[in-house]
DNA sequence: AAGTGGTCTAGACCACTCT
DNA sequence: GAGTGGTCTAGACCACTTT
């Protein structure tokens, strides 16, 4: 209010305050600073620019919800990293291996009566006993995602017989027996979907992120022999993640920017 | 202020406000409201829970960003109706059909020489010239996304001669040119990204909504005959809009969130 | 202790929609 | 004109990291 200076004399819509700066810090950071570097604090860009410290982090919000800037409490802002292509689908990427496999790392498994709606999603009577392995995605030594794979009890008949309370040190072979399980079971199918949610406490947690934290919500249903017999709900980091799909990267990775406002 | 009440007595951690209120509000749109129903209005909700204004609305925006509510100037905050499932890939939506596919609807086309980064993306020298079809992804009479189609003029040398300075009139038929001329073409494979994204200003406005405005971008290469043939960047609508993938729909939409928080 | 981003407030004005 | 969400301000305090 102090400055009623209309820099942008207002053609017939006046642009927002933070729209308008995010594009002007969109052209600085692409052009004057690279990966990693700190930007100047909130409070001195905000006199920098002459807007209030909340309008700036308008306009901060927005570029850290398209990757391009990464907050971090007591230390600043810095510049993001460009996302890392993660495969999902088909492939030793997509489907659990029990054995070795780098990307993933099983954190519990526990057992217990399916919700009515987890039920219906896993097409089994309510209350029907369910195995949830909860694990992560690493990509580069980096925390990606986290999945809760969740196994109806009939589908995996063979599982060793374990005790229903489960001490924290037997969880681990659980999730093991039961991946390995699945493994056998050989995949006939499966079905995917993607949409955008926020990680609550448990998941952020797992993710090392604050609960909202926006994430890429992927789906997977597992069939074998026309029935369904897992469901895996994925959390990826929308912030660090670029998720890829089909024949493992015909050509190289490609840049988006240039392509949408060209 | 004036209300000193720690209703949460913090434990260890103390809960933001607007994170405790985001899962009040869900309790309560979960439990008393249905889709379309309009909430009380932000200052009243804001008197209501003994917050700021700016406070109630963080906890909105998270809503909004989950898809839950939808915010319209002038009208008020409503319950969103529950994100409707898109496929994505091969089969009658995933190959631009030039025909009268009711999917898809072209905006305008356009043909220039290829930015020095849309040149790498589709590889091919940079300056040769590209043809850029816009056009809108209608699902139920809604608009979920816009695309930008790019295709360089080498992969479809038999397009009808026409003049380069092109009217508003004639933009229409060329589209149908350069989409009829790559379905000719016939597709070996695609290979997708997606990412998390804002709208700029023109895709916003092919999506009626505001700038910043989050999307899922879908980056798809299309090659033929072992060759890029295509780039198609799309650009959906996060708030409404579930990319499907796979075997179209083996068992029927699946619901997602017990059994993420199960 | 100093510096950073994260949260919260109380109030103002604007742009849009409907009556 | 009345009512709604959208933007913006100036200031305060908190939680976290580093020195």
């Amino acid at each position: 209010m102090a400055v009623p200076v209309p820099a942008t004399p207002a053609s017939t819509v006046p642009e927002p305050k933070y729209w308008h700066l995010r594009t002007v810090l969109v052209r600085t950071i692409d052009g004057e600073f690279s990966t990693g570097q700190v930007l100047p604090n909130e409070r001195e860009l905000a006199a920098r620019f002459g807007v209030a410290r909340a309008t700036l982090r308008q306009a901060l919000d927005q570029l850290e919800l398209e990757g391009r800037l990464v907050r971090r409490r007591g230390i600043g802002t810095l510049i993001a990293a460009p996302r890392v292509g993660v495969p999902v689908g088909r492939g030793d990427e997509g489907w659990p291996s029990a054995g070795r496999s780098p990307s993933w790392r099983s954190v519990d498994c526990v057992s217990a009566p399916a919700s009515a709606q987890l039920a219906q999603s896993l097409g089994i009577p309510a209350g029907e006993t369910v195995h949830t392995v909860r694990r992560l995605r690493l990509v580069q030594g980096q925390i990606m995602a986290a999945e809760s794979l969740h196994v109806p009890d009939s589908a995996v008949p063979h599982l060793p017989a374990v005790p229903q309370l489960i001490g924290g040190a037997g969880e681990s072979d659980r999730a093991r027996s039961v991946l390995r399980q699945l493994e056998r079971l050989g995949v006939d199918g499966e079905s995917r979907s993607v949409e955008l949610g926020v990680a609550e406490a448990g998941e952020a947690a797992l993710l090392e992120r604050p609960p909202g934290t926006p994430v890429l919500v992927v789906t997977t249903q597992y069939a074998a022999a026309g029935r369904l017999v897992a469901l895996a709900v994925s959390t990826y980091r929308s912030d660090t993640c670029k998720l890829t799909f089909g024949e493992t990267g015909l050509v190289e990775v490609t840049p988006v920017e240039a392509a949408r406002t060209a």
